[in-house]
DNA sequence: CCAATTTTGTAACGACCATTCCACTTTTTA
DNA sequence: TAAAAAGTGGAATGGTCGTTACAAAATTGG
């Protein structure tokens, strides 16, 4: 092992081309984009991550583990079950709500646009759902045992819904960017647990 | 007014090219493969529809109209307010669950791929959106009214919380189409209300 | 200091992109 | 029946796409 070192952070590059997918997706994205984004030249970038396919995975990877990271650690907040489930909904609205930021969630972006074609695209989302689903049931069996929340349905079931209230809230997001609709929504999804 | 008829039908050509863009959403749909799903030539194309864009937009007016109406039928219905919400959601899981129809909801794709970009996109989904959101909160209201509802939570509230709950299904049915886990999310969602 | 090895930027590749052009056909009008 | 008008398919446009080739630069081991 020997030759030339590089001359970039490729987790910097990563963060730098997760950027650009994520303000203009996969097929909205040029390879000359991700060189002005990351500053490297073709060669470095081809040399290193082989193609434009599998930088986005890398991207989405990290995309999803920053993700997640941020949203387990509201999750584990020291608070009751019902006040952590708001702040994860109001930590979207603030995402969608951000006038620096005009894209929308990567992660929905790529299961509308990828999970049909890339299986590794396809296999990093289902991970993640997986995590978080199980996460939400776990918080929701606490939930129910603390007597926070209602009863009458498996703690599984709770967390789907309110799974699909939370990404049903980041798609609205894009559409109708107003707090008070936002809020309607937060407000009906937890009041139902 | 006279010369050549045009030889094809206007609204039998949106409809293929819906089809094409609903497949392979905007960025991944070409000029080509609009022509070939059309039978029309790039001459005709252009002349009719102008640009690759517009007819995008013809094409996303057609499928929301198409979607509202089937939808709105399913709400007209005589039955519960209950059932018909019911029925609405899983009219939803059918689409995601269908096989022959390996290709996500088309709004939900324009609204992330397109909004941001194209205002005649997003007026077009704003309109939807608004439609539906009516039609829901009027919902709502009858069936407060009729004792089958709750009533500690305004209608409006009840019928966007519906709607976060009912996008949350329509994208993880792209990401877990399983009967099962869209199942859950359907008795979470009818049950709070 | 000289191979061997790896990275670098840039030029170049063929393919395909959305769009325009155009000669030709089909129609209406006069 | 000739001129005008509108539509047709296909060739051609300049540009951009993702990717590769390659020579120069920077490192290591001997």
């Amino acid at each position: 092992m020997s030759g030339r070192p590089r001359q970039f952070d490729a987790q910097a590059v990563i963060d730098a081309a997760m950027e650009v997918f994520w303000q203009h997706g996969y097929e909205g994205t040029s390879a000359q984009a991700l060189c002005e984004g990351t500053g490297l030249g073709r060669g470095s970038l081809y040399n290193a991550f082989g193609s434009k396919q599998q930088l986005f995975e890398q991207a989405l990877r990290r995309y999803q583990d920053l993700g997640l990271q941020a949203q387990l650690e509201i999750l584990n907040r020291d608070d009751s079950v019902r006040h952590r489930l708001r702040a994860l909904m109001e930590w979207g609205i603030t995402a969608d709500l951000d006038p620096n930021c005009q894209r929308s969630c990567m992660a929905l972006r790529s299961v509308l646009e990828r999970n049909h074609q890339d299986l590794v695209v396809k296999r990093i989302n289902d991970a993640y759902l997986d995590r978080i689903e199980r996460r939400l049931t776990e918080l929701m069996t606490e939930g129910q045992q603390l007597g926070e929340l209602r009863t009458d349905q498996p703690p599984r079931q709770l967390a789907r819904g309110y799974m699909a209230g939370y990404y049903g809230l980041r798609v609205l997001g894009q559409s109708r960017p107003e707090r008070e609709f936002l809020t309607d929504i937060v407000n009906d999804t937890l009041a139902r647990l």
